[in-house]
DNA sequence: ACGAAAAGTTAACATATGTTAACATTTTCC
DNA sequence: GGAAAATGTTAACATATGTTAACTTTTCGT
């Protein structure tokens, strides 16, 4: 899908949802979202900067450059879809919420896909 | 499920599939089969040997323990539940195996139960 | 406006995992 | 039995990713 890896794409996807959340988007808050440290974020925005993702200078805040938006839908659209699948499995919300996250990396196109099938026929009874 | 990364776990689980394949386990088929060199196996190697996994002394070749043995049925069994859950949704056979390989990694148990129990009813049919 | 708190950055480190190159040992086969 | 091939090991390196400690910059409150 992408050039990302896993965890970088877990960061944009971050950004997202925090945007949607506040009205800015900070490393910390990020960092606090994800459990991780300080220092970890700020080297994966660096990355996602060189990468055109995000906007962001020194000590500024964070924004999403159009590139960087498309993909962080992409990821998160993929992201809602497996959870909803988890829990029309009958997986508790929880923990859809917590698979989903590490699922959305590894699965194939197809197994996506047949994913988004199962789904539109079992929400169609 | 158990203390062993990813990594180790699908060397671990190689082992036993080479063994159910062939009379005896060597390095290099390991190599072969992942698909990595055998500085890589070899590290491995040592690290399930550390936890009693396998048995083996330099240049010897690998036989499982008895724990190693189950631990690795626990994983190769898991493995194979997910690719028939996989290839019950419409996956089809080869990205089934790759994305079983990834997924088997990952998801908790809850999950895993739940594409045990859609098998069960799917398969009651 | 200034000092304290919050946020961001940098440097140094740790671990997991993969690699190649060089070397050691074992196996195979004439 | 000895040389060549196969296999295994070690060392050195690379990358991804996480950490803590120390420092810089910005923000906030009075």
């Amino acid at each position: 899908m992408n050039f990302l890896t896993k965890s970088n794409e877990d960061y944009l996807e971050a950004i997202l949802i925090l945007e949607e959340k506040y009205d800015r988007v900070l490393s910390v808050n990020i960092a606090k979202f994800l459990n991780v440290s300080k220092p970890g974020v700020n080297r994966a925005m660096n990355i996602l900067k060189e990468n055109g993702l995000i906007e962001k200078t020194d000590y500024s805040e964070i924004t999403l450059t159009t590139k960087g938006r498309e993909l962080a839908n992409q990821v998160y659209d993929k992201h809602k879809t497996i959870k909803s699948f988890l829990i029309q499995l009958g997986v508790s919300e929880e923990t859809a919420e917590n698979d989903c996250c590490l699922i959305e990396h590894v699965i194939s196109n197809e197994t996506y896909e047949k994913m988004k099938l199962f789904l539109k026929k079992e929400t169609a009874n």
